[in-house]
DNA sequence: AGAGCGCTTTCTGTATACAAAGCCATGTCG
DNA sequence: CGACATGGCTTTGTATACAGAAAGCGCTCT
């Protein structure tokens, strides 16, 4: 994950495996969510394309991709940079994955099989551990599957879908407004005892306990007054991208 | 409407107006949504491009989009096609929809100034006069110009994108699945009695009063047995776009 | 007659060329 | 000194050419 994209372009040939649109927006996405990639920054296609090593059309389909999940802006005639979602859109969109996350669980109480709950238990001990021994970014990893495979397994595929959609989203913005002096946005209790709830098929109390842990986390966040904040961002943030 | 998109394409561009992407997927959105483009038709980029007199740079952007929003299917090496939901697809759909689009009329209860409320109540009237006097496709278009509205001024935005997202899909699902020997899929009293807790602040009530309509609305559709139905459209479904 | 094989046609995937629009810095005029 | 015009430079928009994959068609062999 440290690697240059370069770097992972070549393993990917090697492995005899085309460069294509999905590549790209894999790496860009991730950049995004670790913020190697921050807000603002300007992702002009030639360069993708060197970078990548292939020309134009596929990075732009990679682009459109990326503009489809909300991660870049695309205005016409303008270089395409990374999305930087303003403190409204934030609120709103933990507001909607309240919602959405809320019903998935909800829906989900007593129907996960039992390998299903091991391994949701299995990545919730691997969080644990990760937040013991300080490595955050595998801890987040860990997170996020926990809240992945939800998704993926929600009874509702339609809903499931617009979940992953939201995880992605909210993962964004926090990366964006985490407090400064924060290490990490972890909450012991929460992850166990959601666990508790889907295995015992008590649907309600596991969308309130998800409710709670998302409130939770966007009060975490740093989203106090200064609006500057992302404007500054969005109108000075010319870093380049290599 | 009722024109060729060749003649729409020639009005565009006397007047002034460059033919984009954008052009392209809102005529196959709104021929997808009257059925002219039935499920499964085949979309070739050349030819769609021979049709609005571009290329198939413009055209393949536009099928991206569409791709996006669930209209057509894209798979690799193949001609995309227009998309045909599975019955199970359409049910989640709708209770995604029942989930959404409750939360936006609850949080838009007592909200709406008083002019977005007559404007409903006009589209609520011009719908029951269209629906008086039999003519169903104007009927259509005013209820989803309530909907539309709906989503437009919910105060989540996130939210209300999302809702604009269902409201395209269930549209196309209902035109899919719309009883054969029903004229019209309309409730007299649903979209009155919506407004009426819209504007007396009654949150819970419009939500369930929402939840209630587009439950009704499900139970209207021919969603039985037979999964036969899209199977053979989509192995069969071979008709030329014209 | 039916199954399998190979050819041809059609269509998409990708790269590239050219045109147009935007951005930035410089210089000029008020 | 500041505001504005203008030049080049960068970047995107669009069309087109060529290569490769998929689907349809007919042929042959059994």
């Amino acid at each position: 994950m440290s690697s240059t994209w370069q770097e992972e372009v070549a393993a990917e040939t090697r492995a005899g495996g085309r460069i294509s649109d999905r590549f790209i927006v894999d790496k860009v996405r991730n950049a995004v969510l670790t913020q190697r990639l921050p807000p603002g920054t300007r992702l002009p296609e030639v360069a993708l394309g060197d970078i990548f090593g292939v020309s134009r059309s596929v990075v732009r389909k990679a682009l459109t991709r990326l503009a489809a999940d909300h991660v870049v802006t695309q205005h016409p005639n303008q270089v395409a940079r990374v999305r930087a979602p303003s403190i409204e859109e934030t609120r709103e969109t933990f507001g909607a994955r309240r919602l959405v996350e809320g019903e998935v669980v909800a829906l989900l109480a007593g129907r996960l099989a039992d390998t299903q709950l091991d391994a949701i238990d299995t990545l919730v001990e691997y969080e644990a551990e990760a937040h013991a021994r300080g490595d955050e970014p595998a801890r987040i990893e860990h997170s996020l599957a926990i809240h992945h495979l939800l998704a993926d397994q929600s009874p509702n595929r339609v809903l499931g879908a617009m979940l992953t959609d939201l995880i992605l989203r909210t993962s964004i913005v926090i990366a964006l407004y985490k407090r400064a002096g924060l290490s990490s946005c972890y909450l012991a209790e929460d992850h166990p005892a959601l666990l508790v709830h889907l295995g015992r098929g008590e649907g309600e109390a596991a969308r309130r306990c998800i409710h709670d842990h998302l409130l939770a986390l966007e009060n975490l966040l740093d989203l106090s007054a200064r609006e500057t904040r992302i404007d500054l961002m969005e109108i000075l943030g010319q870093k380049e991208v290599s």
